[in-house]
DNA sequence: TTTTAGCACTCAATGCTTGACAGTGCTATT
DNA sequence: AATAGCACTGTCAAGCATTGAGTGCTAAAA
């Protein structure tokens, strides 16, 4: 258990190193405290052996260890006192209906502006929906457009290219039974479903001179579970202090050009915030970051996360009320 | 003009150049050449007094100007004895058809990988496409999907929030006399075609009770003449040594996070290849990059644009005729 | 007349030393 | 229990000599 002036070092460390980057010596906290240097060196080297610091070397001054840094979250830093001004967020929310897309790719953009951090957002996860229709409309004599609109209202469209003596009536045929046949059936079991109806002869007629027809399906389908993601503020990190190492920002940079970034988000908790500091992130070009998720409501049943990257060094307590006070704002979208 | 083996040095220092990224010193050359260090220097003395070479301080050895990349790309440079595999690209456009996007999207991305350069490919300016079909598909009770098709097979979609009482009836009424009155319109040319039916009273009483319609319809088709465009291996120029500069980096990463890269392609040749070399490229943050850009044929009357952006020391020799042979390829798909 | 050898010179890069500085831990004192 | 004092430690930037790859120029060789 930590003393009432522990405590109160510990969290101005935190509070300085966040603010400065650089590892605070006794002076520096002598007066921000009314302690003289040394008496401060003995609080420091006491919770240096807790594990709540670290040194750089051994003649520095410290900074927060990753064990630190969680005890100032959980129970040092009051989100109450938070500095930063709210309304900017609904603002955006303001501006009469927008689709949802965009107003998530907005409200990231938006959270990577003001925190100066890398934000990330993942939808829905469009394989939970279900089918709600699916449209034909031709383009040119063999050329058509296939929609897939889900109860959710996104849409996965592709081009299809039918045999060439495919009269576009038949055509149209084949999707209505396709829609009657899958309405309101979950994608994640579309191709399963559709499989069983091929094999079981139900609609292996009309399969056999329009199977390009089944495999544009197949792969609007296939193009619903590949989860899309919104990522913003990439280049913010590289005025971090932290990465002025070069081969640390290739890293970096590799690593948000991949779609490894969904391994960053992968396993939050599916209600209230995750908080993973540095190690705690598997991936190995987030072994200096922190990442902070949220959950928000897309309707009654599904979820889609929120999230900001940056320094183990972030500022915590301004991006936590943000993020919290967007994911809700988000989540009443879905009433 | 240049002497035969004045022309032969300058080509030897480009390759030398693109390859190692140090300047080309005389006792390299007439290794190569059959000259002793002497000579050499006489040439290459001549050569910068021409503009063709220049040196990054007074005892180095020498670097093309940017005058010098160009005389090489231009003359020097033999395409065919290229060295690099053009088969792979056919093995891209070989399983089937596939829709176009995607198709472009690959085709960069491999582009990318096969030069360790930055990819960039610009769509089909879809402003110039026309109104094909609008849909308008019942979501919930007062929302709705609204689907613009143009006859390019680019779909663009918008969420409408409906007034309360609508009927879908009644809406659907309204997109079916949208459909007849922008059938074969030009994006470009929508909006106005629009303003005009509304003061003319055409459509007027339609309009009074479904002005979020209209709304969603000129929404939809602001976001056509935004420009789609596809960027890949962003993080491979990190990789160049000219980059080894943090503040280049950050710079240059900022810049491929904006929409401004769509400024490097602009006004390029409309048929053949465009090179910009350096200063020519108009953008701060690229002025020690070249630019290559070919157009490719999206239909009959319009087209995109592919682009590889790298360092001035670039492997012209591979990405020329890489982006050649990948643009008549996309090109060939429009017949 | 062209080519080359030789030499003095230039500049970037590297490595070493040095001193200033910002810290620490420990001990003795208040 | 808190603090002043002191010896010690590691980082960082500046200064300086050394090395090496390159040049230009001149004079000799081909």
């Amino acid at each position: 258990m930590l003393s009432d002036r522990q405590k109160s070092v510990l969290k101005w460390i935190v509070e300085e190193f966040v603010r400065t980057a650089e590892p605070v010596g006794s002076r520096t906290l002598s007066k921000l405290l009314d302690f003289s240097p040394a008496t401060i060196r003995n609080e420091m080297a006491d919770l240096e052996e807790e594990g709540y610091l670290e040194k750089t070397h051994s003649s520095s001054g410290r900074i927060p260890s990753e064990k630190g840094y969680h005890y100032y979250v959980e129970t040092l830093m009051k989100e109450d006192d938070t500095t930063i001004d709210l309304s900017i967020i609904d603002d955006l929310f303001k501006d009469g209906p927008k689709n949802r897309e965009s107003l998530i790719e907005e409200s990231i953009k938006l959270l990577s502006e003001l925190t100066n951090y890398t934000t990330l957002a993942l939808g829905p996860q469009a394989r939970f929906a279900t089918v709600k229709k699916i449209e034909l409309v031709p383009l040119y004599e063999s050329t058509a457009l296939l929609l897939v609109i889900t109860n959710q209202g996104h849409l996965e469209n592709k081009q299809v290219h039918l045999p060439p003596l495919t009269n576009m009536e038949d055509a149209k045929q084949v999707v209505n039974i396709f829609n009657d046949l899958l309405k309101d059936t979950p994608i994640s079991q579309v191709s399963e479903k559709l499989h069983y109806e091929i094999e079981t002869q139900n609609i292996a007629s009309l399969m056999q001179y329009n199977e390009s027809i089944l495999e544009a399906f197949l792969d609007a389908f296939t193009q619903f579970t590949e989860s899309k993601f919104y990522l913003s503020g990439q280049s913010n990190m590289l005025y971090q202090p932290e990465f002025s190492d070069l081969d640390r920002v290739r890293e970096l940079m590799k690593f948000f050009e991949k779609n490894e970034v969904l391994k960053l988000v992968e396993h939050g908790n599916t209600k209230g915030m995750t908080i993973r500091i540095g190690q705690e992130n598997q991936v190995q070009a987030m072994q200096d970051c922190s990442v902070i998720m949220v959950p928000y409501d897309v309707n009654a049943s599904e979820k889609g996360t929120l999230a900001v990257v940056g320094p183990t060094r972030m500022e915590y307590r301004k991006v936590i009320p943000l993020l919290k006070y967007l994911a809700s704002h988000l989540s009443k979208l879905s009433q």
